[in-house]
RNA sequence: GGGCGUUUAGCUCAGCUGGGAGAGCGCCACCCUUACAAGGUGGAUGUCGGCGGUUCGAUCCCGUCAACGCCCACCA
């Protein structure tokens, strides 16, 4: 035994512990994959790579808290496990970063320095500042391997990437095209679908008259963007609108430009909305621009990139959208085509990323078709070859992957990812090409006169393949280094909600289509940390919680715990300091449950202990940790860390430290030397396995106690056993008569309280029960009785005997528990405590012994059920008798 | 417009396949009892959102209404 005679301190001092603690595993390697050769699964989890810009926020607090403790807990259970850690080049924040630093340290723009230059710079940028979020991440206790660490520009995913993206080309998945995408007029580049977000808007409905041709009718057509009509190349109506039928195929002449357009039918047009008549600009509108593709229109734009008005809107060109919506209705009021203008609230598209107005511009872009993948991938979760938890977040999967459109993946950016096509700029060969290597000649004219594709590539398209790329794929001796095959597909992904569409679907579409296969066969969605209102946190509001902070104030495992008792299948989690203030107390009252173990471990001898020596207190303590060992390991595989954590925060604080050490300092004190290392050795097994149970959730705590509680030739808790369900342990028998005495011992206590008797004072004590093993087992209990209650005397006689007189007394369903009246100053209260005590119980009684007397009850229910009805109607009625008698005897 | 979710003790939330409601924090009373005042002992508190249905029995299943929240959807 390694035994450190050294005084404990009085309150436990995470400081110093935790970084010790955390730079030991990871020096001496116990955070890499161990096979055990017990043929058990490899478990592997990946880490969502954070932002190379990011900042530690809650989010990843929960989110790693969460991982690491499957991560323990699985490597304890001695599964080779694998955390792969990494981080994500997050291409338009990093560049936005970079522009940033570039104008205020050197007043330049990209475009001063170009290309080449720039990379350098951001290059530069994510070595000097992108390790941050790492650091911080340690902090957490993160127990991944980071040799495994892959940024998602490194050598490895850049060619997982250049091989996808080949591949998906060759097979005619990723296709250039000219389509409508929302283009960002502040990055200057097309962001996908799933970029935008849509918010509610006050805005105007524009009431505009297009004259027809040749005619004296005019359309009254409403829109919510004037400006738009530089554009417009038709006017559509819905075919089936009896106003408008006749017009159908004439010309209607666009104000302002005076530009001609025609007149189409087409069943988009809702005849409800606005005025039944639409104007219709292909260029920039989605829903315009499938109505051009089905009637053969001209799209006009009119947009520069910069979100200007070009030279097709002459009247307001080199105006931004806002200018020129002012002077489109300008000019449409003078030209008196404007008839009337109502408020109107409507959804605009904004950009996630830089919270512009996403304009719909149609553009030449890069797509994947991914209706297949798409269809695959919710096969996959249908078959349940991959599963969420909680399941009903399926739903959210599905909502998005079996409605698939065309994933714009280019962006006019420079920091990612550079799509890699060539373009041969021979004039007779002009051959076009993706390829997975650099090449360096055309493979059509050979010659050398290509050029590569600007763009850059969405980074999810890179995220996707992070389950591959992290192992080696696509090269196979990587692959073979890594483990591939064995740690691929990876065991569960556990992430937000937010990113089930951007990040979870896509890796099902991308590593099945590569390896046919699911990445990962469970998905554990977790909840939100929002402020203790159930606020959102953000910085505007004030309210966001820095997990660093927390973990100085209250100790990383005292985080980690809250967290964990803070997570199961739900979906917010408010986070009060005061809460985790609480859990840090636990915390602390383990530390003393330690220090008081502590000094009587050097008693203890390392034999196992006989079962036939056990006392029935340690058969009873043995008996519930089993049953908390099975509680725990069941919760942590479904991912209920609430119930796992409330399940040991109960037994240790109730079971363990309310009443197994209570009841064991007696016997610790005595100078019973073989009693007294029977029990120290109990105390000790008992305290190796709370904190082998403990240590996924709470790590630097229990190792600390471990270095102490461990044989000289074991290793660090870390790579212990987790504990496993032992069938010798049960022993119901003393468990129930355990809780029999907790019940009276906490009736006398009651009793006493009411006599408002200091704990100093000892009463003599009288029990009343008819179970004969019962007063057997309180009578060889009475030193304990002392112990915990005060009771200086007393005796255990069954009910036929007279109670005493001079008492007060309380009612347990199987016990009366009498002690002396002497002292009792309010006898008023006392007896309006017994009368509200009855009544509840008849209350009680009359529920249960109705239900008896129900026939179809009886008929109907379990026999179980009614066994169990009858039980407890038998208890509140011999319950209800002793309160009854000893109010009559009293008033 | 479509979908999802929530509504349980003062606050934040558990409550698994229906069989007499729980936790943490807070509150009240008493206690510095030699592991722990970041503590101990005892205690109070709920028409389980409303209405209706299924059932012997509903916090749990079904319907409906209400309030709140979130997500998605092409800015007429």
């Amino acid at each position: 035994m390694s035994e450190n005679k050294t005084e404990l301190p009085k309150a436990f001092d995470p400081n110093g512990v935790e970084d010790k603690w955390y730079a030991t595993w990871s020096d001496q390697n116990y955070f890499k994959p161990v096979d055990h050769k017990n043929g058990k699964k490899p478990f592997t989890i990946l880490m969502p790579p954070p932002n190379v810009t990011g900042k530690l926020h809650m989010g990843h607090a929960l989110d790693h808290t969460i991982q690491d403790i499957l991560i323990r807990f699985k490597r304890m259970q001695k599964h080779e496990t694998l955390w792969i850690p990494g981080q994500d080049h997050a291409s338009i924040a990093t560049q936005a970063k970079v522009e940033q630093k570039l104008k205020q340290e050197q007043g330049k723009t990209k475009h001063d320095i170009g290309r080449e230059k720039f990379l350098e710079e951001a290059w530069k940028w994510k070595e000097e500042y992108g390790g941050k979020i790492t650091e911080q991440v340690k902090k957490l206790g993160d127990s991944c391997d980071w040799d495994y660490f892959t940024f998602t520009m490194d050598e490895t995913p850049n060619k997982a990437v250049r091989k996808l993206f080949t591949d998906l080309y060759n097979e005619g998945l990723i296709y250039q095209a000219d389509y409508i995408i929302n283009w960002d007029p502040e990055l200057q580049s097309a962001i996908s679908d799933a970029e935008v977000d849509h918010k509610e808007t006050q805005g105007h409905f524009y009431h505009l008259h297009y004259r027809v041709k040749d005619s004296n009718q005019v359309l009254e057509i409403a829109t919510t963007r004037p400006e738009t009509l530089f554009g417009d190349t038709a006017v559509a109506v819905n075919p089936n609108d009896d106003r408008f039928e006749h017009l159908i195929g004439k010309k209607a002449i666009v104000p302002i430009c005076n530009r001609e357009v025609t007149i189409v039918a087409d069943t988009h047009v809702d005849m409800e909305v606005g005025t039944g008549c639409l104007k219709v600009t292909p260029g920039h509108d989605f829903n315009d621009y499938e109505i051009g593709k089905r009637n053969n229109l001209e799209i006009i734009n009119i947009l520069n990139k910069n979100g200007t008005f070009n030279e097709n809107a002459k009247a307001i060109e080199g105006l931004n959208i806002k200018e020129g919506r002012k002077k489109t209705i300008e000019l449409l009021k003078e030209t008196e085509s404007l008839v009337k203008t109502e408020d109107h609230k409507h959804q605009v598209g904004h950009s996630q990323r830089s919270g512009a107005v996403v304009e719909p511009m149609v553009s030449k872009q890069w797509f994947v078709n991914s209706d297949k993948m798409a269809k695959r991938s919710v096969d996959l979760v249908e078959d349940e070859s991959m599963k969420f938890f909680p399941k009903s977040w399926e739903n959210t999967y599905f909502s998005y992957q079996k409605n698939p459109r065309p994933w714009c993946i280019s962006r006019q950016l420079w920091w990612g990812h550079q799509i890699p096509v060539y373009y041969c700029q021979e004039e007779n060969c002009s051959h076009t090409w993706a390829s997975e290597e650099i090449p360096d000649s055309c493979p059509n004219c050979s010659k050398k006169n290509f050029k590569q594709d600007e763009d850059v590539l969405d980074t999810w398209f890179s995220s996707a393949l992070f389950p591959l790329c992290t192992l080696g794929w696509p090269d196979p001796e990587k692959m073979k280094a890594m483990g591939f095959d064995k740690f691929y597909p990876s065991s569960v992904l556990v992430t937000g909600f937010d990113i089930i569409f951007f990040w979870v679907a896509r890796m099902m579409m991308i590593a099945d289509k590569v390896t046919g296969q699911a990445p990962f066969s469970d998905t554990y969605i977790h909840a939100i940390v929002r402020d203790k209102s159930g606020v959102k946190m953000s910085k505007s509001l004030g309210n966001v919680m820095d997990p660093l902070d927390l973990i100085k104030d209250y100790g990383c495992d005292a985080l980690r715990f809250t967290l964990a008792v803070s997570s199961g299948y739900n979906r917010n989690i408010n986070l009060d300091p005061a809460k985790i203030e609480g859990y840090r107390n636990f915390v602390n009252k383990l530390w003393n449950a330690f220090r008081f173990i502590h000094p009587y471990l050097e008693n203890t001898n390392d034999q196992e202990f006989e079962i036939e020596d056990l006392h029935h207190h340690e058969k009873w303590i043995l008996t519930e940790l089993n049953l908390v060992i099975e509680d725990v390991t069941k919760s942590f595989d479904i991912y209920r860390f609430d119930d796992a954590c409330n399940s040991i925060y109960h037994f240790v604080y109730e079971k363990f430290c309310s009443w197994f050490i209570e009841v064991s300092k007696g016997i610790l004190n005595s100078n019973n030397e073989n009693l007294k290392t029977q029990r120290a050795n109990i105390l000790r097994y008992c305290f190796r396995q709370i904190v082998k149970l403990l240590h996924p959730v709470i790590p630097f705590i229990t190792e600390e106690m471990w270095s102490h509680l461990k044989r000289e030739d074991e290793d660090l808790l870390i790579v212990q056993e987790f504990p496993e369900y032992d069938s010798k342990f049960e022993f119901s028998n003393d468990k129930d008569r355990m809780d029999h005495f907790m019940e009276i011992v906490t009736a006398i206590r009651n009793l006493r309280n009411n006599a408002q008797l200091k704990p100093k004072d000892e009463v003599k004590v009288s029990l009343f029960t008819d179970d004969e093993a019962l007063a057997k087992y309180f009578y060889q209990s009475r030193g304990f009785l002392k112990e915990l209650a005060g009771v200086i005397s007393g005796n255990i006689k069954d009910k036929k005997v007279d109670r005493p007189t001079k008492s007060i007394m309380k009612a347990t369903t199987h016990t009366e528990v009498f002690i002396s009246l002497d002292g009792l100053i309010d006898l008023d209260g006392y007896i309006a405590r017994l009368k509200k005590d009855h009544e509840k119980t008849q209350k009680e009684f009359d529920k249960v012994s109705n239900k008896l007397k129900n026939p179809k009850f009886v008929e109907n229910a379990p026999d179980e059920i009614i066994a169990k009805v009858k039980e407890e109607a038998n208890a509140f009625k011999e319950k209800l008798e002793s309160l009854t008698s000893n109010i009559e005897r009293l008033g």
